[in-house]
RNA sequence: GCGCCCAUCGUCUAGUGGUCAGGACACCAGGUUUUCAUCCUGGUAACCGGAGUUCGAUUCUCCGUGGGCGCGCCA
């Protein structure tokens, strides 16, 4: 990386070297498992603010390493998500860089060579225990109740040799970092007083799965180094895992860079923010009608305040002041109330002109109308039908009478379960189409035995609010995944004041029972 | 169970040994407005507990308590 430059001095052309202070550069790294989510966005602008406010740089990577799970749909809207913030990267996979590749699937070769530095160095050893052996010897210290839950070290015993015969053999292993067995581990944490773990909780953690791809404690220590990543801003449900990075550095001979852990988003329970309690999609947020800008500024509010008191700020002003000082550390819970709040202050500082451009682009739009009117001309008897037939598109939460809900299915708990089938089924859906969307109906109604006719009246209720309506499947479509997903929790929470609710142990027990006829779920 | 992090109004927070503990959201009351919303004014409401340090602790230390996170071939 550039640390030297050179620079002119203004008289005479004597060059000389100075050196700068080292440029500032901070990441944001999410994972593209599932629908961007709004903790990312918290994240990344701390993550941008800093470097913004420090002249430095702000990039993006994805931390695709999970085979299974990983899929280029969420990677898009993650990026269109993060993209509709504000937050502006300087590098990352869409845009390139000079410590490319940004996606770690694209990078392989590099953990490749790294781990073998540390096999060699006697930092890492191949390990050959099966996943049930693992999951055997974890239920097995969960019910002794031992101090320790964790790798046992098995493998870090082999002799090299016979190591090396049974991988030439092929035979399937992981690579593990090996943990110092006594001591502490020190974490310099940016925002807190040292912070001391002792090396005895720490197992040997897998840096490279039997498929040949990193796990994330590998390919995030190996990538922050080589994209020169300077301050290391992230969740504090990272704080745990921070000895495996510590021991990373070190056994690579490199500097560890500054981490920060800043306090985890909460729901109103104080329970890490999870889409179950609250929505967590970024793009939820924008299909419900927020501002990015107010939706940055409340974030910027959680676990900050601005020296001078201010709580409205844009992202410009808040990167003029920012001050890691200032962050506090009590976990901030997520008030929704709040930040309609603010939504509504910045809706009403547009002037007329400025509000009808912003509304156009969110989606009342010729965009929009050109796919409602095939679906609605049918059912037109005057044109003054068209706007109250097609307000449950424009909508957020619809008004739900539970009763109504229940009566499509006549019993309270099977509608309950429809309604949370519906929503594991379609968040993992990639394509959001017409043709997509009837596939997981009709295979539910398949599963559920239930003829379509049946089926659908409660998502007509739940998603468009009454059981006549424009086609559903459309519909859907125009409302977006995140949206959809959110009224059927909605419809799933309005149950509850009939005292229907599907959580705790009742839903444990079904979601085995889901998991038994449709498959295992993400 | 073990490890770690955290702790000011219901919520987001200011505060860094001496303050009537301040602001914002929400809530309540009043005012402006043809209604409503906006806007303005006012109000209710907090330092988790116990020791210690100190002339004096919300603030420093320790111990409790409470909450959170982590203990995956997920990130």
């Amino acid at each position: 990386m550039e640390r030297k430059q050179t620079e002119a001095s203004g008289r005479g052309n004597r060059q000389r070297i100075v050196m700068c202070a080292e440029t500032i550069r901070t990441r944001i790294a999410p994972s593209p498992t599932g629908a961007p989510h709004i903790g990312t966005a918290y994240i990344a602008l701390f993550n941008y603010a800093f470097a913004k406010r420090h002249g430095g740089e702000f990039i993006l990577r994805i931390e695709d390493t999970d085979q299974v799970r990983s899929t280029r749909a969420s990677e898009n809207d993650i990026l269109e998500a993060l993209e509709w913030t504000g937050l502006s990267w300087d590098e990352g996979p869409d845009k390139g860089g000079d410590h490319g590749p940004y996606r770690q699937s694209e990078r392989l070769d590099i953990y490749r060579k790294h781990v073998d530095r540390l096999i060699a160095s006697g930092h890492a050893y191949p390990c050959f225990c099966s996943s049930e052996r693992l999951s055997e010897l974890r239920n097995e210290q969960m019910a002794a109740k031992q101090e320790f839950i964790g790798y046992d070290g098995t493998c870090s015993m082999l002799d090299p040799q016979e190591a090396r015969r049974r991988i030439e053999a092929g035979e399937p292993h992981v690579v593990r970092l090996k943990s110092p067995a006594d001591g502490d581990c020190v974490i310099n944490d940016r925002l807190r007083e040292e912070i001391r773990i002792p090396w005895q909780t720490i197992d040997d953690q897998i840096l490279m799965k039997a498929d040949g791809f990193p796990t994330y404690h590998l390919a995030n220590v190996v990538d922050d180094h080589l994209m020169a990543i300077t301050h290391v801003i992230r969740g504090e449900e990272w704080i745990s895992s921070a000895p495996k990075h510590v021991l990373l550095y070190q056994a690579f001979g490199w500097t560890p860079p500054m981490f920060v852990h800043l306090p985890l988003l909460r729901n109103p329970d104080k329970s890490k923010l999870s889409k179950r309690k609250n929505p967590t999609s970024i793009l939820y947020y924008r299909q419900a009608g927020f501002l990015p800008e107010a939706v940055l500024n409340y974030l910027g509010l959680m676990a900050y305040s601005p020296a001078d008191g201010q709580e409205e700020f844009t992202l410009e002003q808040m990167v003029a002041t920012f001050d890691l000082d200032r962050v506090s550390l009590g976990g901030p819970i997520f008030d929704i109330l709040k930040l309609r709040n603010f939504n509504g202050r910045y809706l009403r500082a547009l002037t007329p002109e400025q509000l009808y451009e912003r509304i156009k682009s969110w989606m009342l739009n010729d965009d929009t109308w050109q796919r409602v009117m095939p679906i609605a001309q049918p059912r037109l008897e005057q044109m003054t039908d068209l706007v109250p037939m097609s307000a449950f598109l424009f909508a957020d939460r619809l008004a739900y009478d539970p009763e109504l809900l229940v009566g499509t299915t006549g019993d309270g708990d099977r509608t309950a379960r429809l309604l949370q089938t519906a929503q594991w089924e379609f968040e993992g859906l990639g394509d959001w189409t017409v043709e997509r969307i009837k596939d997981v109906f009709m295979r539910m109604s398949e599963t559920e035995d239930l003829k379509l006719k049946k089926l659908m009246p409660l998502f007509f209720i739940a998603l468009a609010g009454s059981k006549v309506a424009l086609p559903v499947f459309d519909s859907m479509v125009v409302l977006g995944k995140d949206m959809c997903l959110r009224r059927l929790q909605y419809a799933l929470d309005s149950l509850a004041t009939v005292d229907v609710t599907l959580k705790g142990k009742a839903l444990k027990r079904f979601t085995k029972e889901y998991e038994g006829r449709y498959g295992r779920r993400n």
